[in-house]
DNA sequence: TTCTTTTATCGTAATATTGCAATATAATAA
DNA sequence: TTATTATATTGCAATATTACGATAAAAGAA
């Protein structure tokens, strides 16, 4: 083996799971980072200030693009790369739901 | 090549990645939840509830622990994992930042 | 049209992750 | 002491990820 048994996990699970592997690599990170600098940004800018070559990032910007973390919108030449809100407010109302159940309680 | 970049990249981008990368499979995510629900608990436990070998919980229960996800203290004959609460509050911190970063802005 | 620019895809090598059987370790019970 | 129980470690096969050179595709410029 070594696939990871998805089908033993709830579809929530697995879902969640997904959006922290998207964001589980400095790089993703660093373009989140710099998309939240920049607001929204052209794909170009990203390469010149990763140090990574363009297909490396153009595969990290297609995960993040796949999970939804990233929307992009093609802008004549060059496609504009920005945060998707929804995927973020996602991960942070799961985060709450723990805080949450972690009241009251200690180990 | 084929490893991650990460001398590339800040340590901070690396600590936040890292933890990510905890979360990012769903036994790890189901181990999360069940502590959650039962607040702390023995690790025989988690190996009833969760559709995998003994040492395969083992190994997702010690990277969550590498990763200050979770905490574990001998008790007695068996060991008590319970969720660490500030990890839980740096990556709900990281996230507010970004959603600070996130306002006034659109694409 | 051809050239240039920007981004995506293919192919592949290096490395990492996942899962588990077998085994080891540690602590209590008999 | 010898079980028994709970958890960890080892070793390894299957699979996934990462990175990049080469190449393709798409669109505007000359």
């Amino acid at each position: 083996m070594g696939a990871s048994k998805s089908d033993s996990f709830t579809t929530e699970q697995n879902e969640i799971a997904t959006l922290f592997k998207a964001l589980s690599h400095p790089a993703r990170i660093a373009i989140v980072e710099y998309l939240l600098k920049v607001d929204s940004c052209i794909c170009g800018d990203i390469v010149n200030e990763l140090p990574l070559a363009q297909p490396t990032i153009s595969q990290h910007l297609k995960e993040l693009k796949n999970a939804n973390v990233i929307k992009g919108s093609i802008e004549g030449t060059s496609i504009c790369y920005c945060i998707n809100p929804s995927t973020i407010d996602k991960i942070q109302h799961h985060f709450s739901v723990i805080t949450e159940k972690l009241k009251n309680k200690c180990c």
